[in-house]
DNA sequence: GGCAAGGTGTCCGTTTTCGGACAGCGGCGA
DNA sequence: TCGCCGCTGTCCGAAAACGGACACCTTGCC
């Protein structure tokens, strides 16, 4: 498979930024790093990155994972489309969880496994590419006017007037689409 | 707020089914229960329930989580408009996050505190009924057209050609939803 | 058995949308 | 300074889509 175009390694610990690359090399382009949340949103630039790897705590001595909810916060209002996977070594269940459900791909426990990483990145990196290349309209309306008829059980009157259309017009579009 | 309409619980330990009941029962009118996932295959009637709260283990002794993921598959299959919130005394990090990636709306650790048991279930229900009401497809148009836009930076002449569109058709859309 | 309600699929005069073409602008490189 | 490229916004004859109306069907209830 071709190589990942460009991802951002963010960790305070330079170590771990130099490990992360090392395990990521055979398979991304260009690697950047950042040593902080403030470092990375300079480095973001819309469309630069196709992943964001994002450590959680930035401080020594901190544990709660705060910062890297934060940051996550920050890279999702900044650009919807791009995926973060988040890394930490002191994440439980709830934390875990809480990632997930704020819009991180995925979440790895450190040390992890190199193969595990690169998954991860690779999974996230296609995520960021579906995201971004969108959809034409056409094939918006072909997969809304399936699952409204999926939801009404192929009553076209419901379907119609959940979609907002006249039964004529959706009949037309029904046509038009194969259904 | 008004209660919520139907929620299925699924547990072979009937103790946890009663407490769940107990402790939702303020929440939601109508609580069925299931012992295992063949019994909630049974009773799931497209549009009955809008949650699924899970248990992930169902023999004596058994840990793994497997039987939950894959009962959450076949709900997800069956319904994907449904949420599901799993739950679980063994679950650890990676658990927790396969669980989400798999499309389980919120994840617990037995035991529960009720009011966070009560939330969990009340946002997937919330998330249930947006799935199920869909959108108009006018509003989907407005969001991708917008979307698109934002993505290609306001260049009309990339944005038109990622959503299918003629240029003078976006333009004319764009118009319609006020651009 | 009849009626009402809500469904089905199609029609056609009217309305809306289509996109190639046009004119013009700004940035960049020679 | 000039030319090229890719962008902008608009035009208009042709084509497509519109939805109220029509005729008919099925189901459930009295």
């Amino acid at each position: 498979m071709e190589k990942l175009a460009a991802i951002l390694i963010v960790d305070d610990d330079a170590d771990v930024r130099q490990a992360a690359a090392l395990a990521l090399a055979p398979h991304v382009d260009r690697i950047e790093s950042a040593a902080s949340p403030e470092e990375m949103v300079e480095r973001l630039t819309p469309g630069k990155f196709e992943c964001v790897l994002l450590d959680m705590n930035f401080l020594p001595g901190e544990r709660s994972g705060r910062a890297g909810i934060d940051a996550l916060a920050a890279i999702r209002q900044a650009d919807p489309a791009l995926s973060v996977v988040l890394m930490t070594a002191y994440g439980g269940v709830h934390l875990a969880v809480e990632s997930l459900k704020r819009g991180a791909q995925d979440f790895l426990l450190k040390p992890w496994r190199n193969d595990a990483l690169a998954a991860a990145v690779t999974a996230a990196t296609l995520r960021t590419r579906a995201e971004r290349s969108g959809m034409p309209l056409e094939e918006l309306e072909r997969a809304a006017i399936g699952k409204a008829l999926a939801q009404h059980d192929g009553n076209i009157a419901q379907a119609a007037a959940a979609l907002g259309l006249s039964r004529p017009a959706l009949y037309r579009r029904m046509s038009k689409h194969g259904f």
